[in-house]
DNA sequence: GAGCACTGC
């Protein structure tokens, strides 16, 4: 492969390093590859096949165990069109939108796709095995038709009786699109016998059977249904991914099968005579299956392949300290020897990607006129979302367009047309660090990713057609990653779980995870809750911390909430909590319009802090929204550098509280006006053990622990000193950082943890 | 005086 140079690459760095990595044997991979030498191919992710697998250091014993649900069953014609379920579909439908008449090609056409899925051919031997097992482990490669057949398999097979059947999924759009397809597939009206259930959004009704839900929201469910007795079977699916909530929600499962099937031995035989058993199938796409079945009383596992076309992947021959530098020359390398398709690079985050755009665009100017242009995209969460769905515009003639992503597009997000893909190896990741004393924090490094990982990013290059992967690490590097990544109820604060399960009657210390946290992440959870008045001295949980478990909120804002009462400002701090809550940041920060970002934010600035300038802003854009029509709104937010969404979805939280606080007799009318000192107060509860004193050499120090913090630069009181603050947590990047700052009088927060507990 | 992967109720 040629060097970026030899095209007349010109800046200094760029006659300093520039040199080509040594792919192995890439610049003439069409000739090798016909004479089959030359070209490794490493790990090719061909259909299916083991090569894929190999990655896992337990591929080989799961082999053992594993039985093929490919063992020549051919599907029954009269199971593959529309099963028990059909005659529900019969009903007229009256809008156009609905679903077509049982024998419309279009329905037809569903059917064929159904029965060509790869799953198909095992439909019996899998209904079979759910039928004879409790838990069954089920690991299907992407494409294999899984998610949305298996459910499908269940109902029509009548395995569920009159129950209904749980889809989990940890994202909400992953939960509605699912239901929205197979509602399809069963030529039925979304919410009728298909149906979601995601946070704000709810389709389904007493004819639904199958509900997709995401697993925050199944585990809000156990709160008022703690045998999840409407469901027959829950199927989990993504497992693999280890989300806090997946991990409860595995080990509530186990509890309840143990008192739903009460003859359920080790084994797992069939429960026949059990008035309500349990079902349980656990879904999902890596090699850990071993664990799950451990778990589950050694469950049995099987395994259905996959529909992906082939990645070549190769290695970098040496690492590659400088990792940005490496993507940029194997893009050009690509580039310019490379036959046409789009190029996808993971980074760790936005400053590298916005570091790399740049050198990207400036070497793309000075390519020979021959060469096709170059465009490129960038893709990263905090980026607004018309920037990011740029990706998704179709490429234009004799351009290549490249795509520099965060994790975001390993699984979130699939972009079309993607060809190559540039994997730099490496991404954020937030761990909580306990400190038993000033309650913890978080910190974002980055750290090179998991094989698992590796693998996901590989496979972004083969949605549509044969790709190609570059690692710019070694084949040692990635032999030497871990397979998958750590659950992240071992690197997140407990504090909320702990406070929902002990409304549960259950003591996380005792639930049976597969995974159990720290007894310092425990402890520093539960003096969190001490402080906020949730639990008791005893540990047990108060009247306030049940109230608290009510609302879908941080712990610390919930606290927030509940105190408000006393001080008749809920109104206020229900606007504040809400935007704090949403899943995106109120203020939208553009690099390259620094100054005018600081300028404008002026106009809400309050001199007390971060939390009422949050409510400065929405008090502001309530006057705009009132007066001014959709249009004139989003300009509005667009001039202030303020996000609507973050409004928006703010509005859906803040009305979900009302809800809640109308329950238990909370007044949301209650104003404090102007009167901003009451807001604070109620704050002050929540945040009473984020806190910390300005010491006389100008730092903060926390008053429950030894932590010097520093307010973090975005903060409005970022070079201002007051005597002390409350913040809404802790971060660690280069220094700790405490974001979400507010002034607070002294004589306040000190007295709020002792005021907490009384009232509890 | 400096930077922030991704979810979810």
């Amino acid at each position: 492969m040629r060097d970026p140079s030899y095209y007349g690459l010109k800046t200094e760095k760029n006659h300093k390093r520039a040199k080509s990595i040594p792919w192995p044997d890439v610049s003439d991979d069409d000739k090798d590859k016909t004479k089959g030498n030359g070209v490794k191919r490493k790990n090719s992710i061909v259909n299916g096949s083991s090569d894929q697998s190999r990655g896992g250091q337990n591929g080989h014993k799961n082999k053992k165990r594993r039985s093929s649900v490919h063992n020549g069953d051919t599907p029954q014609s009269k199971d593959s069109a529309h099963g028990p379920s059909s005659s529900q579909s019969k009903r007229p439908h009256v809008n156009g939108s609905g679903p077509s008449t049982p024998h419309s090609a279009k329905f037809k056409a569903v059917q064929e796709q159904r029965a060509q899925l790869p799953i198909a051919k095992g439909r019996e031997a899998l209904i079979e095995e759910i039928r004879k097992n409790d838990v069954t482990i089920l690991l299907g490669e992407t494409g294999s038709g899984k998610t949305t057949q298996v459910p499908q398999y269940i109902l029509e097979s009548g395995l569920a009786r009159n129950g209904m059947i749980a889809v989990t999924q940890p994202r909400k759009v992953a939960a509605t699109s699912l239901a929205q397809r197979v509602a399809v597939e069963q030529n039925v009206s979304l919410g009728d016998l298909v149906g979601y259930a995601v946070r704000f959004d709810e389709k389904s009704s007493t004819e639904t059977r199958i509900k997709y839900l995401t697993d925050g929201m199944i585990v809000r469910e156990l709160m008022s249904d703690p045998l999840l007795s409407h469901y027959s079977v829950v199927i989990v699916d993504e497992a693999h991914e280890r989300t806090l909530r997946t991990d409860l929600l595995i080990a509530n499962l186990k509890t309840i099968q143990a008192k739903r099937n009460p003859k359920s031995d080790a084994k797992g035989k069939g429960n026949a005579d059990a008035s309500n058993p349990l079902k349980i199938v656990i879904m999902s796409a890596t090699l850990d299956a071993e664990k799950f079945s451990r778990f589950y009383h050694n469950a049995k596992i099987l395994y259905v392949k996959g529909r992906q076309h082939p990645v070549k992947i190769y290695h970098s021959a040496e690492s590659q300290l400088d990792y940005t530098d490496a993507a940029m020359r194997t893009f050009f390398q690509i580039h310019t020897d490379q036959p046409p398709g789009d190029v996808l690079i993971f980074l760790p985050g936005q400053e590298d990607i916005e570091s790399l755009q740049k050198s990207i665009e400036l070497y793309a100017r000075q390519l020979p006129r021959d060469k096709p242009e170059v465009l490129t995209c960038t893709m990263f969460a905090a980026q607004e979302h018309s920037q990011n769905n740029k990706a998704f515009a179709p490429t234009p003639p004799n351009t290549r367009k490249c795509i520099l992503a965060t994790n975001i597009a390993e699984t979130s997000i699939t972009i079309p047309g993607i060809k190559y893909v540039i994997d730099t190896g490496k991404c954020k990741e937030k761990q909580y660090l306990a400190r038993t004393a000033g309650g913890g924090f978080d910190t974002l490094l980055t750290r090179d990713i998991t094989k698992s990982s590796a693998m996901q990013r590989a496979g972004r290059a083969g949605r549509e057609g044969a790709g190609v992967c570059f690692r710019l690490y070694t084949e040692d590097a990635f032999n030497n990653m871990a397979v998958a990544g750590e659950p992240e109820i071992l690197r997140c604060s407990l504090t909320a779980s702990i406070l929902n399960l002990k409304c549960l009657g259950q003591n996380l210390e005792e639930l049976d995870l597969m995974d159990k946290p720290d007894l310092e992440t425990i402890s520093s959870a539960l003096k969190t809750l001490w402080l906020l008045g949730a639990i008791d001295n005893n540990q047990k949980l108060t009247a306030a911390g049940r109230q608290m478990a009510l609302f879908p909120l941080e712990p610390q804002y919930a606290c927030a909430v509940v105190a408000s009462k006393e001080y008749g400002c809920t109104s206020e701090v229900l606007d504040i909590v809400s935007i704090l809550s949403a899943s995106s940041k109120l203020f939208v920060d553009i690099s390259d319009q620094r100054d005018a970002v600081t300028e404008t934010r002026r106009k809400f600035k309050h001199s007390s802090g971060d939390h009422l300038t949050v409510l400065n802003a929405v008090r502001a854009y309530r006057e705009i929204a009132a007066a001014e029509n959709k249009h004139a709104r989003r300009e509005w937010c667009r001039k202030h550098f303020l996000n609507e969404r973050t409004f928006l979805e703010a509005r859906d939280i803040r009305e979900q509280l009302v809800v809640t606080c109308t329950k238990i007799g909370i007044d949301v009318n209650a104003s404090a006006k102007d009167n901003d000192e009451p807001v604070i107060r109620s704050l002050g509860h929540g945040l009473a053990g984020n806190s910390a004193l300005l010491q006389p050499d100008g730092t903060y120090k926390q008053t429950m622990g030894q932590t010097i913090v520093k307010v973090h630069p975005g903060s409005t009181l970022a070079d201002k000193k007051v005597p002390a603050i409350i913040y809404d947590d802790l971060m660690y990047t280069n220094q700790i950082y405490a974001r979400g700052v507010s002034a607070i009088p002294k004589s306040f927060f000190l007295t709020h943890a002792l005021l907490n507990q009384k009232k509890a």
